[in-house]
DNA sequence: TTCAGGAGTGTTACCGTTCCCAAACGCGGC
DNA sequence: GCCGCGTTTGGGAACGGTAACACTCCTGAA
């Protein structure tokens, strides 16, 4: 085997080019006052040695990892999933590594042993994807010296830098263009009620039939999954007063929309249906689900953005502590006029 | 504000404790000749300092980060999305952070470019979620200091450790339960030709069709999104000979179904229809999703356990190159019995 | 001619660990 | 009482970078 490599280190580049260690240093760093000539041999050292500058020395000496630590929850979802891509992006064109720190639930406890994990690995920053207040909180508790944002959440007042879509924008969007369809008034079917972008969805569905000057029809809190649509469906469809439904999310609705199909109620020739999200294949339900489109890529990017921006200095608060991004209506085959 | 917050480090708790630095290393290493009353008392310190070795450091000495690196491709859909988490998962318990760098392509640069970003880092080890050969065979181009394990892709040779689930018996399991309802054939609609799970999935089909006596269909792979099943489905709708359709994944099967029920044929009477994966929300389709489940988190996990142990000791091996997890049928409301 | 100042380079210290080796200590056997 | 040996402890030297500072040139203004 023998397959030796004699990792070259910055001293055997200096020593092939003829120079201290020190201008090796100040070649990678791009340092100004090294002469062209010098830096070219320097160069072409390094590339006949396949020399490349150990980051842990590195780390050690200017305590910065150039690493970001991402806490994740549930991160096999489709949002979650496609923010954390859209930092990892976003980190790597800024020339940063992204780790990963996941927490199988939401309580203090796993939170902080996920930032301690992070830290101790000397990330420079911290990005939350798990948007409940209690993550947010635990951010704050976490020691000072080290800067989070969080991604996805909801709460205007939080201590905590944060990027978010408005959610309830999203959901009068949905609930406006139902009543514009001309439906009496909207049903939703609500998120787990203490998730703020549950809430704030809710909220924004409840403005839009107030200023429409629509009943407001109750509601029933459940999880974000199929199931709990599909159990929520067939009550609703029950009732034969019902021809518009808002779903929290995509998922929800394709289970109020099987809930519907079994019930013999057609969609959307008898109730229309809306969901949140615009998830990959949304577009090939039965029928095509108008949805409101979160870009949680850009969501993502964004984070990054507000992270870094921290970074550099807080003080200068580049950007507001609070980025909104907005969403937007796709129209597609489950919503039409009532009969 | 002056948060200041002189960190400790090992010197810190050595004189707090008042013993020498290295006497702490000791302690934190779990050596065991340390007696049992010094042990205490340095634990005392670093508790009461709040003490938390530097990983750099650590890391330049013992060449040895503790994080390994994962390369993923389209990590936003379920089944890489959730192998991420598996390993992420059983990464944490074996003392691992994990790092992510993902790839837009599966060119040999940006997968080199991949692997060469977490070899800077100094990453333990490599698993590779994107089972293309292209990619495994990018690894083998890797230096050969770093061990890389390949997480859900096919081939039997590969030099690189592989731990994949067997598609051909997938695929056999999903042909059979169609032929042994009674029809007499199945069609298939395929996944991308290039990929190498893709091609198992046909053979397994081929295999189950002709040990039937079946006739076999002709194939046009495609992509593995709804949208080339949707395209698909409305070719098989055409032909009233096709009473069962087996997909190469759920959002294939999606597609299909909204084919299928967009040309009048029903689902299960007329047609049956059969996926892979078993994504959360199949299970809520129109019908509910008969399908072949792959066990994602476990085969990340698998794959974890596969790299420690080839670090550990190549030589070893432990645990055979190539690990085969078994899928498994769900039979749901998709499939019946021709009319 | 002298001197200030900046560009280009080298010297040395230091970051916080672990590793290697030696020293101090305790203990049983001669 | 002394020696050999194993346990416990400490003192340095790495590890591979960056930061601070000093030193040489060279230029241009006084």
């Amino acid at each position: 085997m023998a397959s030796k490599k004699p990792v070259a280190v910055m001293r055997d580049v200096a020593k092939l080019a003829g120079v201290s260690h020190q201008t090796v240093s100040r070649v990678i760093n791009e340092h100004p006052n090294v002469r062209q000539e010098t830096r070219e041999r320097v160069l072409e050292a390094m590339e006949s040695l396949d020399y490349r500058r150990n980051l842990a020395a590195r780390t050690l000496v200017t305590r910065q990892s150039h690493t970001l630590g991402i806490i994740g929850f549930e991160t096999t979802l489709f949002g979650p999933a496609s923010m954390l891509y859209g930092i990892e992006d976003a980190a790597r064109t800024a020339g940063y590594l992204v780790s990963i720190a996941m927490v199988r639930n939401l309580d203090r406890r796993p939170v902080l042993e996920a930032v301690d994990r992070l830290r101790q690995h000397a990330v420079d920053g911290i990005i939350a994807i798990a948007p409940k207040p209690a993550v947010t909180n635990s951010l704050l508790a976490a020691p000072s010296d080290i800067y989070c944002v969080a991604v996805g959440g909801a709460g205007e007042a939080e201590a905590v830098p944060t990027v978010r879509i408005d959610n309830a924008a999203g959901a009068r969007l949905a609930t406006e263009h139902l009543l514009a369809l001309g439906h009496r008034t909207v049903h939703h079917v609500a998120g787990p009620a203490d998730w703020p972008e549950a809430q704030e969805r809710i909220a924004g569905w409840r403005d839009a039939l107030s200023a429409a000057g629509a009943a407001v029809p109750p509601i029933v809190p459940q999880s974000w999954n199929a199931e709990s649509g599909y159990l929520q469906g067939q009550r609703l469809a029950r009732d034969p007063s019902v021809t518009a439904v808002f779903c929290a999310n995509d998922r929800i609705a394709l289970g109020v929309l099987r809930a519907l199909h079994e019930a013999g109620r057609k969609v959307p020739e008898e109730v229309s249906v809306v969901g949140f999200d615009d998830m990959p294949d949304s577009g090939y339900f039965l029928p095509p689900l108008t949805t409101v489109r979160q870009d949680f890529a850009e969501l993502g990017r964004r984070s990054l953005t507000l992270l870094l921006e921290h970074m550099a200095g807080p003080d200068d608060a580049v950007s507001p502590a609070h980025v909104t991004v907005t969403p937007e209506l796709v129209v597609r085959g489950s919503t039409a006029p009532p009969r």
